[in-house]
DNA sequence: CTGAAAGCGCTTACAG
DNA sequence: CTGAAAGCGCTTACAG
């Protein structure tokens, strides 16, 4: 309780020892439910009223020193607290870290820091002792791996290790966007084209693998003229659409890189005069929250996993570190987690 | 260097200080520059150099135990890491805290999840000894602070502290909806409706209050014809648009309590054929990420300061942390950030 | 069933 | 200019 200055005075382990009449030993395996410790069911009653009655909040930062386990995560981004959706992979990692009364501590790294930002940066959360460090970057490209965190159990979210040793996860583009496909097909249409991304990442591939993926598994021939190419913005999405709609065999669906350049290519949709779905049907990537749901009818697209990623980080994190093997790495094959359709209103049934 | 186990046997400030042939005090005061410690710079040289060679990293861990200052910031979010946007006052924490060299530590507590979930997360942080805790909410409700957050200086972000004893920073939602209406005013409109939201939140009383405002200062009579209400997405702005467009006096220019409202409001104009700007002129608010930047044309609109609030709460507990006085609290004013007017393309000048 | 004591890796008066 | 030693608040063999 606090005194006449509103200071409160530390209670500790051994202030708790004294008021029971026990040894801090005694305290200590009684709060932490120490296994094969044989405690009196009185005097563990005795401890824990005292405990709450003095209100005793152990000393975390001790207890790490002592067990050499700070109980801490450290979760090093790469620029994508400023990327949309990237605050559910912090979620996902902070929710699956309480589960396992974990605590998260997070360095941003700017993507232009280079890699001595990110060295030190790494170095940051390593003097904090963390247990283990998640690397999570906007972009699946490779990377090298700051080398510090070769001293600590890590894993990568949204990248590969270019050493191939540190066990990452990764959204299953690929199946997501034939999935999407899929949806199309089973609609009725054949003629759907694909609204690339004319910038280089590797998301692109998944997307354009899976595209192709799904026409394959529907029998329906690759055509390349219905494979266009524009900037990842509105703008782009709606620039090829134009071109795309004014065709005289124009795609009775368009598949769009991401959510942004699906809403292009309703404007373009617009300008022609077709409606959505009735007259072309439309789809999007990334389910990016106020856009998919608030446009005109709403988007039907596919979600990314950046909760599960995070939890999925934290999870595979905590195995590493309990398995204390000195070699944490086994399998190089990164994991893929599912991208989900979420169905909304701009897919209708064709029936050209 | 690792040994070909791969294990890096730990270097302590005893290695560095034997293989420095210099006492472990010396070490302490070399690395951490001591002030009034005179060392003589060859010895201060040749403990640099070693440390450095044996790679040696200080354990903050020990420190802070010792010192009783563990360097971290415990951010306690209420639901906000699934709001869009919020990410940016966790970055702005992360960085204004990198700059004072500590860390971040995070917690999210779910709305739904009561006091009690609330309280035990504050007094997770507070195990950690974290220096002070950062409360954010999405709404600026006034929130009654879990009592843990007594033992500890705290800063509040978006919300107000029933007790009023709490530091807390808001978003000027007033003075920016004012702003805006100036622009409109400048842009010589004079029958600017408000879209408000009719959901109950205190950021509604601040855009109202500022259309308002804005009004008074440009000596335009308040007319509540202007003034309807609606669910705060998409299809709330569709709706209240489409019957403020369909007057026969309509409104010249629409500010919208949101950006999401601001899309049904584009909705309903193109359905009325109305142009926009040209026709009519629009406005939201948030300046949400894809969707502002991504409409056509590009939605003029006003930007919430969250990376500046999330930084303003590092800096003031810091300034709290060292000031070490026993009564942390002196002003109970709210500081108000400002939000800044960000200018599209949804504006133009009217002549009617 | 319970406790005395060492030690985790640092910092910091204090002494020389 | 430099160092020996105490101590931050815990946990954990070990002994009884």
């Amino acid at each position: 309780m606090p005194d006449e200055d509103g200071v409160v005075p530390k209670v500790g382990i051994r202030d708790v020892a004294r008021a029971a009449g026990v040894s801090v030993t005694t305290v200590s395996h009684v709060l932490n439910e120490t296994p094969h410790t044989r405690t009196s069911e009185a005097t563990r009653d005795r401890v824990r009223s005292v405990a709450r009655d003095l209100g005793y909040t152990p000393n975390r930062l001790a207890r790490g020193l002592r067990t050499r386990a700070s109980d801490m995560i450290g979760l090093l981004t790469e620029e994508i607290a400023t990327t949309p959706h990237a605050g559910r992979i912090i979620l996902g990692a902070q929710e699956e870290a309480s589960r396992h009364n974990l605590t998260l501590a997070i360095i941003n790294s700017h993507l232009d820091a280079g890699a001595d930002a990110r060295r030190a940066d790494a170095r940051a959360l390593i003097e904090r002792q963390v247990d283990g460090i998640i690397y999570a970057t906007v972009f699946h490209h490779e990377v090298s791996v700051p080398r510090e965190l070769r001293a600590v159990p890590a894993v990568l979210i949204g990248a590969l290790d270019r050493q191939g040793v540190v066990p990452a996860v990764l959204p299953d583009e690929a199946s997501g966007a034939a999935d999407l496909v899929a949806l199309l097909v089973d609609a009725g249409h054949r003629r759907i084209a694909f609204a690339d991304s004319s910038i280089e990442v590797p998301a692109t591939q998944g997307r354009l693998v899976g595209y192709l993926r799904g026409l394959e598994q529907a029998g329906i021939p690759r055509d390349d003229r219905l494979i266009t190419a524009g900037v990842s913005e509105a703008g782009g999405g709606y620039t090829t659409s134009l071109e795309l709609l004014d065709r005289v065999d124009r795609p009775t669906a368009i598949f769009c890189y991401n959510d942004r350049m699906a809403m292009g290519a309703y404007r373009a949709a617009q300008e022609l005069g077709l409606r959505i779905p009735d007259d072309v049907s439309i789809v999007g990537f990334d389910d990016q929250a106020p856009i998919a749901a608030s446009v005109h009818p709403a988007l039907t697209t596919v979600a990314l996993p950046h909760y599960e990623m995070g939890a999925w980080a934290v999870a595979t994190l905590t195995r590493l570190i309990q398995s204390s093997s000195t070699s944490w790495y086994r399998s190089t094959h990164p994991t893929l987690l599912p991208c989900p359709v979420v169905i909304r209103e701009s897919v209708a049934q064709n029936n050209q």
